[in-house]
DNA sequence: CACTTGACCTGTCCGC
DNA sequence: TGCGGACAGGTCAAGT
């Protein structure tokens, strides 16, 4: 999916665009893969209801509603989630913008709003979803009691940080990293950026890697992710953001999707291969697998 | 308990 | 051109 900066691209972009704006009507067009809730719940919670916040805790949107109700939204690897205004041929988008092809065949679930407007659900693989939970029970959802901290936090600092690694002693630093009740938000392509950016090999045991070495860790782990914040996050097939439009922190990336291509560090050549079930980029001149 | 693997879906790309 | 297999940004359940 998406991962913490897409989302919180899309937060800040339906921040701006829906809060304020009351759901006349909601389309579970491939329901319940994608929207378990019974049509009674979206008629007694949904339909009606005026969009009051739009949070983030890790990978998931929380949309909180003014009935007492949060529908959660996780986008795992495909999801999209495009706000569509009535003025949607009006112009004003950029010409790759998804706006004026939608709804599209992948489209699963539809907000209609009182001006209009709409929010689209779109899903290629199916593995996203939406679900409503009451607002004052999300704290207790099993996800959200067991996630890590958010890494972009302040608080956040190595001194929490390397004891939860610790934890994960005997696995590899990236499945440590990607594992979300270690930290929250990290997934394939921030992981393989930040321990490039720590010069730290992906295969190494999380037990072989020093404190040091992972206080840099954590500092790439809130560069790489600050920075792709300010690209609007990484569009490799399908992200776009609120608005339908990609992100481009890719064209800065130093090793995801760049197998074959010189290490701009340290001239070396980018392979790529797999570490915890995942396809993994790596320089292997400048971070140095461990000697068994 | 800690860790790894396969499953969930559909589309795309690559080799034969 | 067609077919089969591998792979894709994430998380679970089930296995060792």
């Amino acid at each position: 999916m998406p991962e913490l900066p897409e989302v919180e691209t899309i937060r800040r972009g339906l921040e701006r665009l829906i809060i304020g704006k009351r759901i006349t009507a909601a389309h579970q067009i491939d329901s319940p893969k994608s929207f378990p809730n019974s049509p009674a719940d979206v008629r007694n919670f949904l339909v009606g209801a005026t969009i009051t916040t739009v949070r983030r805790r890790a990978k998931v949107l929380l949309i909180e509603l003014s009935t007492g109700y949060t529908l959660a939204v996780h986008l795992k690897m495909t999801g999209q989630l495009v706000y569509v205004g009535s003025e949607r041929w009006g112009g004003g988008h950029p010409s790759d913008s998804l706006v004026g092809s939608l709804p599209d065949r992948f489209t699963r679930v539809v907000l209609d709003f009182t001006d209009d407007s709409h929010l689209y659900f779109n899903d290629l693989r199916k593995f996203g979803w939406l679900k409503l939970f009451p607002t004052l029970e999300v704290p207790n959802i099993d996800f959200m009691k067991k996630v890590g901290p958010e890494p972009l936090e302040p608080s956040f600092t190595a001194a929490e940080f390397i004891p939860r690694m610790r934890r994960r002693n005997n696995t590899t630093i990236k499945a440590a990293i990607l594992d979300q009740t270690v930290l929250a938000g990290v997934g394939n392509i921030y992981a393989d950026e930040s321990l490039w950016g720590a010069k730290i090999h992906p295969a190494m045991r999380v037990k072989n890697v020093s404190d040091e070495q992972l206080a840099v860790l954590l500092e790439q782990i809130k560069y790489v992710m600050e920075l792709s914040l300010q690209y609007g996050g990484s569009t490799d097939k399908n992200y776009v953001d609120a608005e339908g439009n990609k992100g481009s922190y890719l064209k800065f990336a130093n090793v995801f999707r760049r197998e074959g291509q010189i290490c701009p560090r340290c001239g070396g050549v980018i392979i790529k291969r797999r570490v915890a079930g995942r396809g993994t980029h790596v320089c292997p001149v400048c971070q140095v697998e461990e000697q068994l």
